[in-house]
DNA sequence: GGTGTTTTGGTTTTT
DNA sequence: CCAAAACACC
C-alpha cells in the first residue's frame, strides 16, 4: 500500500519535527513498533511527546492517520491533543483522520454501532450518576431492599466497582468478594436487567458493554485492532481494569501500545483506577520499552524539591527524580491562620496585593481538598473585588431544570427510559401524584402492557376523543378500545379518572407532540422551543420557586442556545436529505455529547482567579498556587482508613504542589468549622514532610500551631508503619513541646522573629500591625490589617468596607478610637451603626 | 395530590 | 452549617 505521507515530507522533516525535544522525549516520540511505557513526571512534556509521536509516525513512518488511535480521559485533553497534532502536521486533513477520543466517547460510539449484539437497541440513552441512583432506588423498592440512602449509595458503589473491574453479573456470581454478599450480586443483576429493559446504559456500561461485545465476538476486536495499528493512551495511571481489558482487545493483533503516565499522579483509585496497570506494565506487555521523562519545564527547583519531599515517602512507586534548569526560586510561604475564615482572608489579601503589583488574576489558583472549603475563599475574593471562577461543582447538564427538559427529549426518543419518564411525568405539576404513579408502575410490571409507557398509553387509550395512541411500545392486540379489560393488573389504571387521568393524558400528548415535532421539524431548537411553550415551562419555574426562577430560566435559555449552536456547527445544512428525520438525528448526537461532556471543559475564563479541588487541578499549571486547608483529617482526608488510601492522598498533595510554576503558598487554620461545630486542627503531615528550609513561615501566622515538631522517619517503611499506626488509632499527634522541636518549623519561626526587621514580610505589613494574639472574639474582625492615616477620628465621608455588608460610606461618627460608633450607609442594606473596629477604612 | 416542616447525614468525581 | 429527603399536614 502506498504510503503517501512520507513522500510529501523530506528527510529534513525528521529533524525539524523532533529537534526541539530533549533526548528522552525524542527517544519516546520516535519509538516505532512494540509496547512503550513513558513514565512522565509532572510538567515533563508528556502531551508534547505524544503529539510529536503521532506526527512522526505519519510523516516519517508513512503510517496512515486512520491507523492511529489516541485515548484520553477528558474532553479537554482530547481537544488539546488534536489541536497540537494539527499544529504539527502540514496536512490538515491528515490530522482530522487520526482518532483522538476519550475512553467513554469512543466506547459510546462502538456501543451504538454494535448495540444489538448485546440486546440493546441503537437508540439507548446514557444515564448519568443521578439517573443511575434513581434507578437503583427503584430497583431497591421493587426488590424489598429498603430504601435507605446509605444503602443505595453502597449498592451504587458496588455496582460501579463491578463494572470498573470488568465483571458482568454472571462473572460476579462466580467470584467471592470481601464485604459483598450474594445478595449484592443479585442486586447488581436485577439492576442490570432493569437497565437493559429500559434500553439504557450507565457510564460503567459504556466500557463494559464494549467488552462484552468483544468477548462474544473476538473477530470484531481483531478487526478494530487491525484498523488501529497504533494505540496511545494518556494518563495511563488512571486506567481501571475494564479500560485495561479494552486496550488488550484493541491490541490483540499487534503490540503497538504506547502509554504515558505517572504513577505519582494516580489519584483516582477510589474510582476504580489501579496503579498496578502502570506499575506492572511490563508484565502485560513483556517486551515493553521504558522511557523516563524527568526534566521538568514547569516549576522552580524549590517547588520540585518540596514535591519530592512529600512523594518520596510513598511506599510503592517507580523511583524518579524530577529536575529543572530553573535553579532556586522563591521559597514556599507557609501560613497558619487562627480559623478558616482568616485563612481565606489571608489568601484573598495576598492575591489582591499581587494583582495590584501587576500579576494577572488568571495566574492565581486556590486548591482545596473538598468543594465545601471553596465558599470561604469565594466570599473573601468577592469582598476584595477580585474576579474568580469556581471550577467543578454541579455540571450544567446536571442542573435540575436542564435535566427536566432533556428528559422529555430522551423520552420522545426512547419511551422505555423509565427514569426520565418518572422524572417528568408530573413536571410541571399536572395532578399525577404518587398513588397514580404506583398504579401505572404496577400495571407496567404485571400487566399486559410494556412498561410504564405502555401503561400510560393504556390509561389514555379508552377515551374516544384522543383517538388511537401511538403504540410503538407495548400495545397488545385484544386489549380493546373503550377499556375492555382482559387483565386484572390493569384494572387500577383503567379506573383512573378526573384530575389524574387528565394529567396523564396531558403528559402523553406532550410526549407525542415532541415525537411528532422531531419528525416534522428540521430544527431541534425549534422543537425544544415548542416544548417549552406548550408546558409553559418558564412560568412554572417562576411559580414553583420564585427565588431561583431567574437563574433557572437562564439555564434553560442557555440550553436552547447550546442546542441551536450545536445544530449550526454540526448540521449546517437544513435541507439535507437523510433517512432519519433531521431533528431526531441532531437530538441523538446532542444527547450523547451532553452526557459525555463536563461543564469544566469549556470554562476557561480569562482574567479570573481559579478555585478548584485538588483533583480538578491535575494537568493544569499556574504561576502562583495557594494550597489551602492543609490539616490532618482534611488533607489527608479523615476517611482514609488504609495505607493505600494514604498513599493516594500523598500523591494528591504531590499533584497540587507540582501545579505551581513560580510561587507556592501553603496555608491552614488552627480552628475550623466542620459541619457547624468548631474543631481544633493539627497541621497536615504533608506539610511536615517538607524540609523546613524550603518553607518560609509568614509571620502573621497564628503562632500556637506553627510550633510543632517535624516527625522524622529513618526510611519509607517506617513512614508507612507510622501511617498505619496513626490510621489505626486515629491518634496522630505532633509533639508541640519546645524541647522536642528539632528541625521544626517552629524553629524557623523563632529565627524569623529574631531577624525581624529586614525580613521581606515586614515590608508587606509593618510588624506592629500584625495581629497580636487575637482574642477569639476578634477572629472575624478584618480591622487588624487596616492601617490608620491622617486624623484618626474624623471619618465622616470616608469609604469603608465591612466583611458582611461590603462597601459603604461613613455618615456620622460618635466616640473615639477603635470603639467609636460609625453610622454607615451601605448600598445593599441601607444605614447601619457599626463599631469602628469591625470596618476597614479604604 | 400538593405543600410546608422536620430529620438526616455529609470526600474527592476525568466520563 | 446547609441541602436533600422523609414526613406530616392541608
Amino acid at each position: 500500500m502506498a504510503r503517501k505521507y512520507s513522500l510529501e515530507k523530506k528527510a529534513e522533516a525528521d529533524d525539524s519535527l523532533l529537534e526541539r525535544l530533549n533526548p528522552a522525549q525524542r527517544e519516546a516520540a520516535s519509538h516505532f513498533e512494540g509496547p512503550l511505557l513513558i513514565l512522565a513526571g509532572a510538567g515533563s512534556g508528556k502531551t508534547r511527546v505524544m503529539t510529536h509521536r503521532i506526527a512522526w509516525l505519519i510523516s516519517n513512518k508513512g503510517v496512515h492517520p486512520e491507523e492511529i488511535l489516541a485515548m484520553t480521559f477528558t474532553n479537554k485533553a482530547c481537544h488539546e491533543m488534536r489541536e497540537r497534532v494539527d499544529g504539527l502536521l502540514e496536512d490538515q486533513r491528515a490530522s482530522e483522520r487520526v482518532t483522538i477520543s476519550t475512553f467513554h466517547s469512543l466506547c459510546a460510539r462502538l456501543l451504538r454501532l454494535h448495540a444489538r449484539k448485546i440486546n440493546l437497541s441503537a437508540d439507548f440513552v446514557i444515564y448519568d450518576d443521578a439517573d443511575q441512583t434513581s434507578l437503583i432506588r427503584r430497583v431497591m423498592e421493587d426488590n424489598d431492599r429498603g430504601s435507605e440512602r446509605s444503602e443505595a449509595r453502597r449498592l451504587r458503589g458496588f455496582i460501579e466497582k463491578m463494572k470498573n473491574d470488568a465483571l458482568t453479573p454472571h462473572q460476579a456470581h462466580e467470584q467471592a468478594f470481601d464485604g459483598a454478599t450474594e445478595q449484592d450480586v443479585d442486586f447488581y443483576e436485577a439492576y442490570q436487567t432493569q437497565l437493559r429493559a429500559s434500553n439504557c446504559v450507565d457510564f460503567g456500561d459504556l466500557i463494559l458493554g464494549v467488552l462484552e461485545i468483544f468477548r462474544l465476538h473476538p473477530d470484531l476486536a481483531s478487526s478494530y485492532s487491525r484498523q488501529w495499528r497504533f494505540v496511545m493512551v494518556d494518563e495511563f495511571q488512571d486506567t481501571n481494569a475494564a479500560q485495561y481489558e479494552l486496550l488488550k482487545h484493541l491490541t490483540c493483533e499487534h503490540t503497538n501500545l504506547a502509554v504515558v503516565g505517572d504513577d505519582d499522579q494516580a489519584i483516582y483509585r477510589w474510582r476504580g483506577a489501579t496503579v498496578a496497570n502502570i506499575l506492572g506494565f511490563e508484565e502485560g506487555f513483556p517486551t515493553a520499552k521504558v522511557v523516563k521523562l524527568e526534566q521538568n519545564y514547569r516549576s522552580s527547583q524549590v517547588i520540585l524539591d518540596a514535591a519530592n519531599d512529600v512523594i518520596q515517602l510513598n511506599w510503592r512507586r517507580r523511583e524518579k527524580k524530577l529536575w529543572t534548569e530553573r535553579q532556586g526560586g522563591e521559597p514556599i510561604t507557609y501560613f497558619t491562620a487562627s480559623d478558616d475564615r482568616e485563612e481565606a482572608q489571608f489568601v484573598a489579601q495576598r492575591i489582591f496585593e499581587m494583582a495590584r503589583d501587576g500579576l494577572e488574576y488568571s495566574s492565581f489558583a486556590v486548591f482545596y481538598r473538598t468543594n465545601a472549603q471553596g465558599r470561604a475563599f469565594e466570599e473573601q475574593l468577592r469582598f476584595h473585588g477580585s474576579p474568580y471562577q469556581v471550577v467543578g461543582g454541579v455540571s450544567f447538564y446536571a442542573r435540575e431544570e436542564v435535566k427536566d427538559v432533556l428528559a422529555y427529549l430522551k423520552i420522545a426518543l426512547n419511551p422505555t427510559n423509565e427514569v426520565d419518564l418518572l422524572r417528568v411525568i408530573n413536571k410541571p405539576t399536572r395532578g399525577v401524584g404518587k398513588s397514580t404513579i404506583d398504579k401505572l408502575r404496577v400495571a407496567g410490571v404485571f400487566g399486559q402492557v410494556e412498561g410504564l409507557w405502555g401503561a400510560v398509553g393504556y390509561a389514555v387509550n379508552d377515551e374516544p376523543n384522543t383517538g388511537p395512541a401511538p403504540m410503538q411500545h407495548g400495545w397488545l392486540p385484544g386489549m380493546g378500545p373503550g377499556g375492555a379489560l382482559i387483565d386484572p393488573a390493569l384494572a387500577d389504571v383503567a379506573g383512573l379518572k378526573g384530575r389524574s387521568l387528565k394529567g396523564i393524558r396531558e403528559f402523553h400528548d406532550l410526549v407525542v407532540f415532541v415525537q411528532d415535532s422531531l419528525r416534522a421539524s428540521s430544527s431541534l431548537a425549534q422543537t425544544v422551543q415548542g416544548l417549552l411553550e406548550r408546558t409553559r415551562f418558564f412560568e412554572w419555574l417562576l411559580t414553583s420557586d420564585p427565588e431561583r426562577a431567574e437563574d433557572r430560566q437562564q439555564n434553560v435559555a442557555e440550553l436552547v442556545n447550546a442546542i441551536a449552536e450545536f445544530e449550526k456547527e454540526w448540521f449546517p445544512d437544513p435541507g439535507e436529505r437523510t433517512k432519519e428525520p433531521r431533528a431526531q438525528r441532531i437530538l441523538r448526537a446532542f444527547l450523547d455529547r451532553s452526557a459525555l461532556i463536563q461543564s469544566t471543559d469549556n470554562l476557561d475564563e480569562r482574567g479570573a482567579v481559579t478555585l478548584m479541588t485538588v483533583h480538578g487541578s491535575k494537568g493544569l499549571e499556574f504561576d502562583t498556587v495557594f494550597l489551602v486547608g492543609m490539616e490532618e483529617e482534611i488533607f489527608p482526608s479523615i476517611r482514609d482508613n488504609d495505607p493505600d488510601e494514604l498513599d493516594e492522598e500523598r500523591r494528591l498533595a504531590y499533584v497540587a504542589i507540582t501545579r505551581a510554576e513560580r510561587k507556592l503558598f501553603i496555608t491552614n487554620a488552627q480552628r475550623r468549622r466542620v459541619y457547624g461545630t468548631i474543631r481544633n486542627t493539627a497541621p497536615s503531615r504533608f506539610v511536615l514532610d517538607i524540609e523546613p528550609e524550603r518553607l518560609k513561615v509568614d509571620p502573621r501566622s497564628s503562632s500556637r500551631f506553627v510550633d510543632f515538631a517535624r516527625p522524622t522517619y529513618s526510611n519509607q517503611r517506617e513512614r508507612w508503619q507510622k501511617d498505619l499506626v496513626a490510621v489505626g488509632t486515629k491518634e496522630w499527634e505532633f509533639d508541640q513541646s519546645p524541647e522536642t522541636r528539632k528541625g521544626s518549623i517552629g524553629k524557623a519561626l523563632d529565627q524569623l522573629r529574631a531577624r525581624n526587621s529586614d525580613d521581606e514580610f515586614s515590608q508587606l505589613t509593618p510588624w506592629e500591625d500584625l495581629p497580636a494574639a487575637a482574642a477569639p472574639e476578634n477572629v472575624h474582625d478584618v480591622s487588624h490589617w487596616g492601617v490608620d492615616a491622617g486624623d484618626p477620628d474624623d471619618l465622616t465621608g470616608k469609604t469603608v468596607t465591612h466583611a458582611k455588608f461590603g462597601i459603604g460610606k461613613v455618615k456620622a461618627v460618635s466616640g473615639k478610637g477603635d470603639e467609636a460608633k460609625l453610622t454607615i450607609r451601605f448600598p445593599t442594606v441601607g444605614e447601619k451603626k457599626i463599631v469602628r473596629r469591625f470596618v476597614r477604612i479604604l
